[in-house]
DNA sequence: CCTGGGGCAGCCG
DNA sequence: ACGGCTGCCCCAG
């Protein structure tokens, strides 16, 4: 496992319930600004489930995004730990948490 | 609203 | 090691 991934699921996982944050500023976060696609394509192998929160994370117009389970079971989840998700869009104004 | 092109770590042959 | 392909995307047009 790479410190690029390392570095991706530790910030994911500092994200508090009811908080989201995005694809891009995890990528700011984890220092590669553009790598956004690429880091995402780190979340979607890893062992999201149980380990890592990563359907706090969603896309920076505030949609969802995808999920490997499914974004259903995302959009399960991010509603029970309090977050409002109207027109398939979370209020990033309000949920997103800044690092 | 839709579309195309950019950007980059991982994985595989 | 080397090149190509792939994605839980982003943004300008």
């Amino acid at each position: 496992m790479s410190e690029f991934q390392t570095r991706v699921l530790e910030l994911v996982s500092i994200v508090p319930r009811g908080k989201v944050t995005t694809y891009k500023e995890l990528a700011w976060a984890a220092g590669r600004p553009r790598a956004y696609r690429a880091m995402a394509n780190a979340l979607a192998k890893n062992p999201c489930p149980i380990k890592i929160p990563c359907h706090r994370v969603v896309r920076s117009d505030g949609k969802i995004g995808g999920y490997k389970l499914g974004m259903r079971q995302k959009v399960k989840l991010l509603v029970a730990e309090g977050i409002e998700i109207k027109g398939g869009k979370v209020d990033l104004a309000r949920y997103l948490f800044r690092y």
